[in-house]
DNA sequence: CGCCGTTTGTCAGGAACCTGTCAACCGGGG
DNA sequence: CCCCGGTTGACAGGTTCCTGACAAACGGCG
């Protein structure tokens, strides 16, 4: 089974990865600041390594530093803070494979773990089994390129709201609560009683649904949530 | 096998959890305030944990900052009364994974634990053995996409009367007294001395019965309540 | 068989609730 | 500086819920 360690010292942001990593069937190693990460890299080496840059103690470009030094080989995810554009190239320069700025959508996490993954062990069937095509209606949606088109036509969706048909294209016609949503597309500890999830249905309805007051496809199911009906 | 805790200061409430939880083959501990939840959760981490947030001596909240400062990982769902709207988000900003207000009825709080346990243990065939299928007579339910049809034509009911169709199927064709579909699906213990769940019968029956004076899948028990006969 | 108390069916109105929609705001990036 | 995506709260419209009053049905009993 694939191993994923996750180095980052906020507990809620930890605990919310380690719960969407898990339900993607990954195993999930925590560590909460630097020593302790390299300390579990060590002992038993992931097979990718989610790296917090801001980390009490020891800051997570030394423990990168290090490991790479001491010639670890695993591909390894840096989460930056918005706007630290030096922290990225450092990070980078420093051995990095990919970076995630926060705060990230818990999808786009997973589809660049995937994409280090694959790089990883290009032995298997790599890039051919995530292109998944899937369609409902008239829209068709290409999770390789991240593209989705109505009859035919190019629409361009935002990335939250891309994010937001995919989540509920995994549930396979279930009803999907408004929960669920969040914690899948935007991660770890979201307050659920404000109108994001339905304004971003919304959207969602009125490009790919013409904005019908009656959708076929994206249905709402009272009380509680949405569901995606092929 | 899956186990629960639950912390909850109110005597009959928490009684009644264990019961119905019980009756559903889990495993269930109760705890009666803060400090003891604190303790049972550490001694022995259950697989849910359900909490209230209004506990005597020290507070839902720092029960759940404190258990998820400390790395516990299972998945908890807390209870708010009602329209203690700050309770909900604070709750879960510190972690919580899913919220019930009271009063809620007991197939409300069910479904929520189970979709919890599914997120937290993907191992098995998560979304694909919940969909379930039941029926009686022309009429169809599926509890997936929460969706009935009648006779291949879809029918659209309130959340209330599909939680009491639930609640009636759940019986396996025995009676249910109203009472008893009170709790199940309203969360009140009050003695019931208003036409309400009558008026919902009435409104399924009209729905799915072809509001037949003869009604003959959903029977009235004289003096008891009613019963669904497949 | 008819009476009577009790139980259930039905109905309608208003309160409470939920979702869709919008406009304002915020922060980042060009 | 403006634009864009994302987020939020306010608001409106519609639905759903609940309740109490009344009618109908039932069952026991004289």
């Amino acid at each position: 089974m694939t191993r994923i360690l996750v180095v980052e010292d906020n507990a809620d942001l930890a605990y919310g990865l380690r719960n969407n990593l898990e339900i993607e069937g990954y195993q999930v190693d925590v560590a909460e600041d630097g020593p302790e990460g390299m300390a579990k890299a060590r002992r038993n080496p992931p097979d990718v390594m989610i790296l917090d840059l801001m980390l009490p103690g020891a800051d997570g470009f030394r423990v990168l530093k290090t490991l790479r030094d001491e010639g670890a080989g695993f591909p390894v995810l840096i989460l930056t803070a918005r706007g630290e554009e030096t922290d990225k190239v450092r990070g980078l320069k420093l051995g990095a494979d990919d970076y995630v700025t926060k705060p990230f959508g818990v999808l786009e996490l997973l589809a660049r773990v995937e994409a280090l993954l694959r790089r990883a062990h290009p032995g298997g069937n790599g890039t051919k089994e995530s292109r998944e095509v899937f369609r409902f209606g008239e829209v068709e949606v290409d999770t390789a390129t991240r593209t989705v088109t109505k009859a035919g036509r190019e629409v361009t969706l935002a990335p939250k709201e891309y994010d937001l048909l995919l989540a509920l294209f995994k549930r396979q016609g279930a009803v999907a609560s408004r929960i669920d949503l969040m914690t899948q597309v935007w991660g770890y500890s979201a307050a659920v009683l404000s109108r994001t999830v339905d304004t971003h249905i919304a959207e969602l309805r009125r490009k790919l649904e013409n904005g019908s007051p009656e959708p076929k496809h994206i249905l709402t199911v009272r009380k509680i949530g949405y569901r995606l009906q092929s």
